[in-house]
DNA sequence: TATGAATGAGGTTTCATTCAT
DNA sequence: CATGAATGAAACCTCATTCAT
């Protein structure tokens, strides 16, 4: 039976992620995506052209949705350091939520044009606006968006894939000191 | 003609970085390597039993390697500031004087046995030591060392990691700036 | 050009039996293999996992052939001892006509796993069945019919080897001589 | 320190002769010889011009040493049927004594040149003298002794062969009976 | 005589991609 | 749209042999 087309790509791009992440990127091979999508390996070259552009989109999409993340229950009345820490949440509640994306997210990096993905959102990501806002209120020093967000959600992923890797689990108490002083950090 | 044994091996180690810098970790092949290295394929395999051993070892040389540089120049006669200073700029420099372990910066996390590497350095490191220290003297505050180093040096990872995939330049003021806010985040 | 599945299966059989026979075993490559079937390598590990489960797969077929070839031509209504016959020259025929398998026997021998195939198949091949009977009748001795064998049948196995190996050959008369003599040592 | 030649020789003819029993002909590799030896792998090329002359003169010195065995506690005196006895049962206890020559029976025949080795020995061997001695005095049939060896104590190498492969233990009481059977198959 | 690191041709196996159905 | 057997280049790895010491 013929899937519907949504579906075909969405079964491709969610065996890409599983497989990543039980194997590896470098044991990642179309053969294997195509089983554990359960189509045939011809129908994947239906909807990509080649692998290198099947990890291309597999890049964005996984960007785009960690953009969304980013900006999930955003809320503009609060105060600014509220809208960081809801932020800095929900990056966090999402790797631990989804441990395929946090084996991943050392290997998103070594994809095909992820840099280029990356740069393209340059200036017009849910982050970048909050940067400028809070610095324009005189609240968040005046640094390139790109370094606070090294300073500060950047601190979520590490944290994030540290306590995957050692098997840590960091009190929500510690988190908490965290995002203070992390905040401490890019204020002005 | 026979190398003496040390020649060999760090010409495979070498060849090795060169590759992974200039093609990435998917394009690195025995072949290359050998070619790179100016050995024959099958002399690699007297040193090491297959390609994973070879990266593994080829990891933790390099997670030595850094970890050498952050404790180079160290000087316990200065402040805590400044010896966070110090290492903060060895990381940085290190990175900015060697773009090929830059650009496998993320790609040596994707090795196989990386994790386990880091993990057995554990409360070991110099870093570890500092963190030690100055939580004594009442200069750090309470956190485990390796959330500090995710506060601290790795914001130095990110920024020059950035720095070279967005092909930008950060100023020098700018960096003391990071150094100054990382160390107010991690400060009691 | 895709082959019928048994098609390719048959190919890939029959080129490994003519190259074991014209270049033995130890020059047997999966290359050769794949060139003599008209096949490309990639395609033998579509239907083996690796060469050695092709050559138990391959020693398990012979051996069955084998086991068809003594039975051939079955008459329960002759002699036991013109049955006893029947089987000889069926295994020299087969033998003499086939002189791949003939050249092949000592190394299907060395064949991983050979002795478990001949194993699985105790007791119920045509020659267990044979002695059987004979043996219920009070025609053939008492002995373990896998010692018959050795004092029966494999003469004539021995003797193809021999011929073959040294350019000599056989009178009918003299083989004729050599069932007699072997039925009577197995007689009652 | 420098093995006396024949030392060094006998070890590297033993290490290929465990080799062979343990991990068969076809891992046989030179260096594992030489590993199993004690010695380098350049040391062999002293002895023995390559792996196929190697090979050729461990056949050779195998197949000797099984014609030594046959003619042991040789007694002419004997009744024809006692000589044939004790050559069985030589056989058979040597094959029994050596575990590692059973193993490699099989194998020994796939070795380079292996035919022409016996071809060499044709008709000077002790069981060749046997059979003319015996068939002058009228006791064994006059067939060719090749043939006689296959009817007469070519069935204590299947027997033992067969003890091995399938875990069975023949007694002596059946041994004599197949003796006793084999000798009749080959009498007047 | 003895060594053993080095060689490199050639073996086994994988995998991105195609194409007849 | 979908299939999956087939491809073959290229990957990984082995091993008989050499040669400087």
């Amino acid at each position: 039976m013929a899937h519907a087309e949504t579906d075909t790509l969405t079964q491709i791009f969610s065996a890409t992620e599983k497989i990543m992440a039980r194997e590896g990127f470098h044991h990642l091979s179309m053969h294997k995506i195509a089983k554990e999508a359960k189509v045939s390996p011809g129908t994947i070259y239906l909807y990509f052209k080649n692998k290198d552009e099947l990890l291309e989109q597999f890049a964005r999409r996984t960007f785009n949705a960690f953009l969304c993340v980013i900006a999930k229950n955003a809320d503009e009345t609060l105060s600014f350091f509220e809208q960081y820490r809801q932020m800095w949440w929900n990056v966090w509640h999402y790797l631990c939520d989804n441990p395929m994306v946090l084996a991943n997210v050392n290997q998103y990096r070594s994809l095909p044009d992820f840099s280029d993905i990356c740069a393209e959102a340059q200036g017009t990501t849910y982050w970048d606006l909050f940067c400028q806002k809070a610095q324009s209120a005189g609240v968040l020093c005046d640094l390139p968006s790109k370094i606070l967000f090294s300073l500060g959600l950047a601190t979520a992923i590490n944290l994030a894939v540290d306590q995957a890797a050692f098997k840590q689990l960091w009190s929500n108490e510690i988190l908490e000191n965290v995002i203070e002083r992390t905040w401490r950090s890019i204020q002005k």
